[in-house]
DNA sequence: AATTTAATGTTAGCAGTGTAAACATGATAG
DNA sequence: CTATCATGTTTACACTGCTAACATTAAATT
């Protein structure tokens, strides 16, 4: 016999949006289909995301905190340019293998980032850790690291973008074979 | 008095599309508004795009000519790494300004490029483009250049989705400080 | 412990959407 | 001149985001 309350129903609706956004991609979800899922009414979600940009927000947030996890490495080793180039090709693995995710967390799906703290959190700290992993290798200033931290994201992350679009390098990324070799 | 046929819908569709895509994002963007905005019935659009889809491939379709020509070096002169530099910006500056037409091109609103003849054909010669400046300032082998060009391709296509995001850099970019600089 | 209040759920309904089907009009090819 | 075909319209359906009014239960206050 089921309550009338759900007692989880935000992280539930947060955690099956990932799954669907990741799958169909975002523009593909819709509230009632993901309240459904659930097992509750139609606008049962607008008691915990005020507008669907809030669950979108959320489903980012989530992005964030996994390609954290993805690129991280333990602080207390020693960091080596191997490791740094680990990183890159997780941050890239991740980009490529959760493709609808990740287009939802740099697209245009959520407009301003600075409207959803835990977003922004999540998003600045996805960065801090980069930094924070670059700036134990190299021996530059602070701004010098983060500029070559930012350098690094960007290829990367225009590397995810193209690989995506446009098949200019074929399979050769997989081999390691040209600038981003190991 | 307006005649029953319009003459040139198709193409008014996709300029009118490109303007509100740009204006208010794809997401925003709706067949029917299109068609009022035309003086035209609810679904006359359908007679020239199959599927909202084929609809944003149109509109990818001249993102991709536009960037083409905000990337294009007169093929005469000789190219300098000025130049480089300078195709560099003008694609960095081509993505801030179009940043809603730049996310339908890049992002996951047209799944499959190659059911969209016309835009596989656009994205790809945006690459050629490229490529083929480069590769009139470089001595290497094909090889060599496809892969220098895109790991500068990737390089701005990634500033372009990060400058957008985070403000890591703050404005410095604009006065040429960084890996980037002229 | 009883009662008020706030959080969380439901139902009904509006305006807007993508898209299909049946029909109307007019340009063009025979 | 007529038949055909491209292009436009009307109508309709299932779906969407979202609001308002109401129901239920958990938590806070007395």
């Amino acid at each position: 016999m089921k309550s009338y309350h759900h007692g989880n129903l935000k992280q539930e609706l947060i955690d099956c949006a990932c799954r669907l956004c990741e799958r169909d991609g975002y523009t593909k979800l819709s509230i009632r289909s993901l309240a459904k899922e659930s097992g509750v009414s139609q606008t049962a979600p607008y008691r915990h995301f005020e507008t669907k940009e809030t669950l979108y927000a959320s489903v980012a947030t989530e992005g964030f905190k996994k390609l954290s996890i993805a690129c991280h490495i333990d602080a207390d080793k020693k960091i080596t340019k191997k490791h740094l180039v680990e990183i890159g090709c997780n941050y890239i693995e991740f980009g490529l293998k959760n493709a609808n995710t990740y287009d939802l967390m740099f697209g245009t799906a959520v407009g301003n980032f600075a409207e959803y703290p835990e977003l922004l959190e999540s998003a600045n700290s996805t960065y801090e850790n980069m930094r924070l992993s670059f700036s134990k290798l190299a021996s530059d200033s602070d701004e010098v690291i983060a500029f070559k931290c930012i350098t690094l994201w960007s290829m990367v992350h225009g590397l995810v973008g193209i690989l995506r679009k446009v098949q200019v390098v074929g399979d050769d990324f997989e081999e390691g074979v040209g600038p981003i070799s190991t």
